[in-house]
RNA sequence: GCCUUUGUAGCUCAGUCGGUAGAGCAGGGGACUGAAAAUCCCCGUGUCGGUGGUUCGAUUCCGCCCGAAGGCA
């Protein structure tokens, strides 16, 4: 089977929109895998807070990139991207159709667009040099430093975004090349596969926010508290730290505010991270949306639109 | 029934010694190339409870009415 004949789908979505139903859906009807692209469901253990489906959920399906990593190890896009390539290989050399399916746009688009990332990993000791050199001698000062050697990224950064600009001196620092450079090099080879892309939205923001509000309850209902416990009672990595769910439960926790206030915390962040989603998606042209709640059925429309890309 | 406090943005509240008002939260838009569920940027007109009066001019002062909270009976 050559490259062009390999054809994939991908599903993706504001969290709390149907995502893990309709790959569900869609790998039982096109007999497919699913290639989950979330940066949180990778973790074991962080089960209920993630909104990971269950074993009974999955029927049977086979799910790549979920609930592998120990939640003390921190992960990020690169490794994403050549799992993903692994995955989709290993479902095709099995003769089924791989569906990527998640929510971190950073990851869908950088497997979707074949984003090359650089062999040098991070250095975290570098890392933390620049946190303690932003914190004390400003951003402007961090900026100006980059200008120096990539005066293009300079340009684009404003000085409170503290993580964009260590990333950018990073990177020179650990290859020698500018990040500007490494952006236009890192789009060298289209994607190799073709894929539909399903997106899932809704045109009531406020649908998909009621949706979000008592997903947030049910989590509470199924465990998430004892769950948050459990994941503070161990050390925790990078990654993981930045989850949904268990940081706004924190301060429950420590007894400094109430169960009914750290709940809506809880609401609010996760309505705010399904915006940004939003954000992030409506910018990608090639996704087919489907508004879930002027839609009967939603996987009923996308193996519409699925079967008409195919022809 | 009387007294006191109070009524300003969807919510919590500032404020205007009289020249039609602004914060936080919520909400909306955007950026995003190795922590991305992260990080960052932008967006505030609302009969200032209603109605009369004083005034060149009232959300602001005064009267009355309505609502809320507390107190006294």
């Amino acid at each position: 089977m050559n490259n062009e004949e390999k054809k994939m789908i991908a599903v993706v979505g504001p969290t709390a929109s149907g995502k893990t139903a309709l790959s569900i859906c869609l790998a039982k009807h096109f007999d497919g895998e699913i290639i989950s692209a979330d940066s949180m469901q990778i973790y074991k253990g962080m089960t209920v807070a993630t909104a990971k489906p269950t074993a009974q959920e999955m029927c049977g399906i086979r799910h790549h990139i979920m609930d592998f990593l120990d939640s003390r190890e921190s992960f990020s896009v690169s490794e994403f991207v050549d799992m993903a390539f692994c995955a989709a290989e290993d479902i095709f050399s099995r003769g089924k159709l791989p569906i990527l399916c998640g929510g971190t746009g950073l990851y869908v688009r950088s497997f979707l667009e074949n984003i090359k990332f650089t062999n040098e990993k991070t250095d975290p000791a570098l890392r933390e040099e620049l946190q303690k050199r932003y914190i004390n001698e400003g951003g402007e000062a961090l900026i100006e430093e980059l200008r120096g050697f990539d005066p293009e990224t300079a340009d684009r950064l404003l000085p409170s975004n503290s993580k964009r600009i260590i990333r950018a001196i990073e990177i020179y620092r650990l290859t020698g090349i500018t990040m500007s450079e490494f952006i236009k090099s890192s789009k060298q080879t289209p994607f190799p596969y073709s894929f539909t892309a399903i997106g899932i939205t809704y045109a009531d923001r406020q649908k998909l926010y009621d949706r979000i509000n008592r997903r947030v309850d049910i989590m509470l209902e199924n465990g998430l508290i004892e769950e948050a416990k459990e994941f503070y009672s161990s050390d925790i990595g990078m990654t993981a730290s930045a989850a949904i769910g268990y940081k706004e439960l924190k301060p429950y926790l420590d007894g400094a505010i109430s169960l009914d206030e750290a709940a809506e915390n809880l609401k609010a962040a996760t309505r705010h991270y399904a915006k940004r989603q939003l954000t992030w998606f409506r910018k990608d042209s090639y996704i087919n949306w489907i508004e879930a709640d002027r839609t009967d059925n939603v996987a009923e429309e996308a193996i519409k639109i699925i079967d008409r890309k195919d022809v």
